[in-house]
DNA sequence: GATGAATGAGCGTTCATTCAT
DNA sequence: AATGAATGAACGCTCATTCAT
């Protein structure tokens, strides 16, 4: 979406390959993403695609990072909504992880949820930019112990609880594992509330 | 009376094929676990293995419904450890949930992580008894309510909230996507520590 | 039909494989007839067929045997109601084994389309029984020559060549290979007709 | 233009496929031609069958149309080489598609004998052309019925019904099922000159 | 820059059959 | 008389990848 089309109808097939693999990983899940598949939905040769990336690992980087840059494009702008107000910003975040998260399962998938030893290394650069989207969470909970609002030992250690609760309730709803009489909206609202309440400082102790 | 249960005999393949099946799913993860892989481990033709199950499916529903029980006992255990206060059986049952997981990890992929809709469907009976895992957590949450320990709007959206935070938790330590820079153990602490902080009655609003 | 269940329940497996892997050959087919289903059909361990026929293609020969005895039967009824008039009784028989055919689709398979170099040799003994079958046509044509409604160079080749028509009837109806716009009763009734005028004196050279 | 018909390289295994497959047929029939057994036979990887067909039944298709067009020509040089006289026309015909028949035993048995439940759905196009081959048989009955030599109700269907014959003698003599002792040269003149027989106006009654 | 040809490894599963008991 | 355990071979098919052009 940042810098994707840039036209040139034919030209960029490496921006068609990457294009035409996202949909199909929507489409048939990553376990039924193919090369071949691939490349016959843009009708060029499987082989074709050897030319833009190394392996198929290769390719899948290259989405898991267009993916996290994507979301981190969407935390940016929801962070960038409350300037002011560290809660609201950091419930617009976790929003925007859920619905992200929600709207791009097999992204999520990929992006989340496969096991790094099954892969080929992440690149390290990759991985670096990739941190940024767990920093927009830390940035509002720092300004939020700042002002007193939360209450924690450790700021990097509890955004990464926060996405940890996330991620959770992001992967029983996409692995379809919440109780059906349990509205989705409902259970995401929950858990962010909860999240936050879990982060926030505890009222002096009127009677421990 | 006949061919029942002679002891070791029969048994015995089956709970090795189980054994390796279960093994070789932390190694090579649910895509890779053929069912080759698993016979060559034991030594025996691939055949062999459809003696004791009827197809992969059955073999992972096995390991599956294995792993739910064993769970489901150890939760059980955790929760008679302390049938008074809630807020202490909560924290015990969230502290089991967590180490099982990373002491299982072969379980917790197919028990939690898998799509179900990459696999025929899981049967109803073993369903229900898997059930009761979640119900442990329901409890300690419904007696923390009623004495006005915990305040939430609904019990079983709540209970599932705090499972979804721990399920976040062991997913991303499983996936090895926490920070390096960050303690298991604290991470754990205060996934635990703020899942339960969320649960607890607001202050009387000294200042809403 | 003849001499089959002699009552005993449970005492003549032989008989019970031989009667379930007819009913199975009829629902399944004979590509999907095999040594395992039979088996589950009736209780019994695959094994146990062993005992009874050295292999499949013996089980094979027996039901290929016992469908040319039940077609014996059936045909010889056939010539039994018309003993005066051979063209009525040539008729009836071969009505009657286009009805066999149809009725009986997969026993037809194993008993005339099977090509025996892909089967152990048939029993030479039961090959001799089997031709009783096409001397009853023979029969029929025979007399029907001695009072000159037939005139044909050599019976036994005539005789032959009926069984081929009514082969060719059968075969085409079975593999659903006659245009649909044809009524089966209708194409049936032609073949028949045709194959016996086929046969008849033809008249006195009128103008040649 | 660039990579369609080069001439040689492109077409020859696919070429070779297609007649061993063709070789193969013959002796060990439809049920055990596996794809493996092709690419053995000529020297190559299962996989690269795929690169010609996209599946066996495919393969197939192609074996069978390509049975059709060779039937088809040489059913028309019949008829073309006795445009006048419709018996001649007729018993040409027969000729032909009796020794087409037992030249290509291995087109024979998936042109004719193949039950269509047990294979992909033959294409439409195809089954139209491959239709031409009956219409050959229907037209010179046509003209026989219009010059009085033949007497049938229905064209179609008595069309169907030589057709039948030619089909059922093949099928005989191909899968070894006639009598030893008669020459299969008497064989195939008899069932022709039956089957045509069959097919001439009765004459004048001259004693019903 | 793009391809066509080709492959080895692997998949879940079914099969007829053997053998010791 | 009957079985349970076990297997080697085979099935159609898909996969990521290589290589010469």
């Amino acid at each position: 979406m940042s810098a994707s089309s840039n036209g040139s109808e034919n030209g960029d097939l490496r921006r068609r390959i990457l294009d035409t693999a996202r949909h199909l990983l929507v489409q048939e899940g990553y376990q039924d993403l193919s090369m071949r598949k691939i490349a016959d939905a843009i009708g060029y040769s499987a082989t074709s695609i050897y030319l833009y990336f190394d392996s198929k690992d290769a390719l899948l980087h290259t989405l898991i990072h267009e993916g996290m840059m994507q979301l981190r494009d969407q935390l940016r702008e929801a962070a960038a909504a409350h300037p002011e107000d560290p809660v609201c910003r950091l419930r617009a975040l976790c929003r925007c992880f859920v619905e992200f998260g929600l709207e791009n399962p097999e992204y999520y998938e990929i992006m989340f949820q496969l096991r790094p030893e099954r892969m080929e290394r992440y690149p390290p650069e990759k991985y670096r930019q990739a941190r940024e989207n767990l920093d927009l969470f830390a940035n509002a909970l720092e300004e939020g112990v700042e002002d007193e609002t939360f209450a924690v030992d450790d700021i990097r250690v509890s955004a990464s609880t926060v996405w940890a609760s996330l991620h959770g309730t992001v992967s029983l709803l996409l692995a379809d594992r919440v109780d059906v009489r349990i509205e989705p909206e409902t259970f995401i609202d929950t858990a962010i509330r909860q999240a936050i309440r879990g982060l926030r400082r505890t009222p002096a102790p009127s009677a421990p």
